[in-house]
DNA sequence: GCGCCATACCTCGACATTCTATGGCATAGA
DNA sequence: TCTATGCCATAGAATGTCGAGGTATGGCGC
């Protein structure tokens, strides 16, 4: 059974992610597990195509940069992916209010 | 953009549903719509694959009844659906505990 | 210098879930 | 008789996610 895991919200939590400040791919990954207390261990598979995803719908903006000499893609919300996390944290709030309902009817 | 309303938690959903009682498809769409206050408002193209999904993986059974000449078709849970919900049950809670963690970081 | 591991990026194909669209039939009411 | 509603169902397409695989760099131990 797929989707037992994350289920559909994989866009919410980048954006979130990314709210403080910009981070790189890896660098997201990480951040998702450790700030969810390692429940969420997203596969690069997973992650990369959500990202670019997320820049074409022009959430995102990405610019490539040096540490180390290692090459890194460094991922940042637009103003448009600040008002597109907003919006998704009060449809997230709806969404959870309504299964709340359901279990608990 | 699909699935951005209900993404995936719809077996939780349809089980909590029949938790008190046997219902027919028709009344668990109705059922799942009132109590979640008119949020989850699922298609009948939805539910009834995944009714069928259920019961073939065993977690509802289902038998032919007649109501006023009509027929219908009753689902109700299985022993192992009432485990899976309250599997289903614990698994939301540790997933929406893991969003809202992520979400406050 | 060599092998190994972690970091870092990426694409591809497969799969399950969900949606839209469509069909059918029965019954109640206008 | 026509229409709305209740009720079941399937087919086809879209989408998101995952697993697997590929590339490359830097640091470490030996």
């Amino acid at each position: 059974m797929a989707r037992e895991q994350y289920s559909g919200h994989l866009d919410l939590l980048l954006l979130a992610a990314l709210r403080a400040r910009p981070l790189h791919g890896y660098a997201i990954i990480d951040q998702v597990r450790r700030s969810s207390g390692n429940r969420f261990d997203y596969p690069e598979g997973t992650v990369y195509p959500a990202l670019h995803r997320l820049e074409d719908g022009g959430l995102l903006r990405s610019r490539w940069g040096d540490v180390d000499g290692r090459r890194r893609r460094e991922y940042e919300l637009t103003a448009r992916g600040v008002e597109a996390l907003a919006e998704q944290r009060s449809e997230w709030d709806r969404f959870t209010a309504g299964v709340r309902a359901v279990l608990e009817q």
